[in-house]
DNA sequence: CAGGCGCTTGTAATCGTTTACATACTTGGT
DNA sequence: ACCAAGTATGTAAACGATTACAAGCGCCTG
């Protein structure tokens, strides 16, 4: 009675296979592959008469079997922590674009930052014998990723490359993004800036940090240890973390908050008190998401190319599946500093955002800011955005 | 030379197969394969046998030929039409969910509005051999649905059924949604009210349209053309019609805009033009996103359970895979009107918003929510949100 | 001790493709 | 007239799993 629990889903009325259209069409089945593969090799009537059955059973090839048959599968696993945080959603767009283009399909998985889940789903990916893998790690542990080891096939990493394996990365220039936003609020006269951030074991975070410090350090402005709050990259975590600033007893004038979410909570804090931006507390935030120009004052912000990442990713997966042997790489594509008022220095015309650094229009196809490196050298040359 | 074009692609280092666990282990195949399966016909001997040769040659098995056998492919297929609408993301944020806890993988196309890439994406997700489709139509066309009748698999569409396709749905209230919107405007006075819409052959638009003019005529207040706006469901559409709104002669008080984005984009010509909210313009937005109350004044808006909403249609896709005679259904789940700042009759504390509308919490399982009708019967009786 | 039953295991067919190989039919050059 | 080369087709063996069927074994019962 308890036998069949999971199994009890009925099939789908079995689909035509090639085995019938070659009988329909009184032919073999290796002729009827051989058309629809566009062999060299195929009589013009025999064409004619196996497309016309195809046509008229409405056969479709089952990739299953195809796939099966020759060892190839073209489908890649996407593998992202987090759905609510829009910029992942950008990643995969642009992951997608890429890969349809390719012809390839995509599967995707979501860890929600649960390290099960993502062992469950590279499981899966495993043996759905997918061809390649993006993967964007979530915060910390990194014992799930021992599997990747004995399974070797191409991946490729964004923002953060998990630990112990030789693989591509993408990410942006975090750092010297980071460092712009600190510096511009430095050059502008603010003394007092605050850090809003991610978890501490987070490498985004980490190099966040790091560019924040750098800033702080070149201007000579000493750091001081209650600015820098370590929180989640959520939208509640950058409300509290505002909140703790707020109390203080010297409370920053400006801030720089490390992700588009926390920037939202951090604005709502700010809000609550009735607190005016930027005369009160400038901010700069991380991701130049849709509602920073909705946003009163406008949002002055740290863009990151989240869909060019997503593009890139796949195409370095792609590039790699041809030719596997290849030294693996990093892509830094660089972040742009777009002011606006948020942060008070604003924009002459009050419209037309200000755009700082090097980067060009992220259009079509800007290969060229691809920057490679030898694989693990941790501390990351000078990204191409500096 | 140019022969192998495409196909150019290296294989990932074969796999360890069920024969070679087997021959390892000095057992047939079949025993392998039952040990995996659970079979309550095998020796322990034999079991721990097995399951060591397993663990030491790292056996994964191949889920393609696994399906391929059996016939059953736990794979689910999901074309959203948008990635850069953050409703869609959420949407899939809760297909994804319900999918993971029943043990489905999930295959995502974009379609980005594009009839054929849609189309493609049709005919690979068949190749695939998923066993359930779940759909967003885009816009406006339909004659790539036509594929689908030839197809028996179970669909789910989301939002809008594709015409002549007798399919489950999930939507919102829409209509509800915003007539409360409306009619809330209209009980804290306000007669000039426009309505700043997607386009004309979008379903969810012609809904949320006939939820204004179901308000105004309760109201008894004459509906001017010259406010209801069809624009294009994107940012840039929205900041357009709320310019043309604002270059009328007599420009309308309030507004109601009929999606995320636009809204943004109707702020975003609000504050250009210097305008203050709510007291020269009320907004009420539809969809309550995260960025609503960090707005200043946070955004009254029509919020729709974007990932119930998801996971409701994952839900009703499973079951229609048990039981695939059953009529299709449509269920219809409750917006909330989330009265904030922006709409001019604001929270008493400031900080909470006021909540309108029949809806429990979205918690968990609020099953009771879901109504179920007979298949089309278009003018949808009022949902259980009324 | 034959017969039967229940447990355990193996053999081989099967899913729907692709493709190596064999075969057969042209053609044309010698 | 014969052979080589080229073209067109069919036959059957894979791919890696599941599973119907058969068969071996031990044990109990009459």
């Amino acid at each position: 009675m308890k036998s069949s629990d999971s199994q009890r889903a009925t099939r789908p009325a079995r689909a035509v296979t090639i085995t019938e259209v070659a009988t329909q069409a009184g032919v073999s089945t290796a002729s009827v592959s051989r058309v629809l593969a566009g062999s060299r090799f195929v009589g013009s009537r025999m064409r004619e008469r196996v497309l016309a059955t195809v046509a008229k059973l409405d056969y479709h090839p089952n990739r299953l079997a195809r796939d099966l048959r020759v060892g190839l599968r073209k489908v890649i696993g996407v593998i992202i922590p987090d759905l609510q945080n829009p910029f992942f959603p950008e990643v995969v767009h642009g992951v997608e674009a890429a890969l349809y283009t390719a012809g390839y399909t995509l599967v995707l998985g979501h860890s929600g930052g649960l390290a099960e889940r993502e062992r469950t789903h590279l499981a899966v990916l495993r043996g759905e014998g997918v061809a390649g893998l993006i993967l964007i790690p979530d915060s910390e542990r990194e014992a799930s990723y021992e599997t990747l080891h004995s399974w070797d096939i191409p991946v490729v990493a964004v923002d953060r490359t998990p630990s112990g394996l030789e693989v591509d990365l993408v990410t942006s220039s975090n750092r010297v993004g980071a460092r712009e936003a600190t510096s511009h609020l430095l050059a502008h006269g603010y003394k007092t800036i605050a850090l809003i951030n991610g978890q501490k074991g987070v490498s985004v975070a980490q190099e966040r940090l790091a560019g924040y410090q750098e800033a702080l350090h070149a201007a000579r402005v000493p750091l001081q240890e209650a600015f820098v709050i370590h929180s989640d990259f959520r939208q509640e975590g950058g409300r509290m973390a505002m909140c703790r600033l707020l109390d203080l007893p010297r409370p920053p004038r400006a801030a720089v908050v490390a992700n588009n979410l926390m920037a939202l909570g951090a604005l709502q804090a700010i809000h609550e008190r009735g607190l005016r931006i930027p005369d009160e507390v400038a901010i700069v935030g991380f991701d130049d998401m849709p509602w920073a120009t909705s946003l009163r004052p406008p949002l002055t912000a740290v863009a990151q190319p989240a869909e060019e990442i997503g593009r890139t990713a796949a195409q370095l997966l792609l590039e790699r599946l041809r030719s596997p042997g290849r030294l693996p790489r990093r892509v830094v594509l660089p972040t742009r500093l777009i002011i606006r008022a948020s942060c008070g220095a604003h924009a002459p015309t009050g419209v037309e955002p200000v755009v700082v650094s090097a980067a060009r229009k992220h259009g079509q196809t800007n290969k060229s800011v691809n920057s490679e490196y030898p694989a693990f050298k941790p501390p990351v040359p000078a990204g191409p955005g500096l």
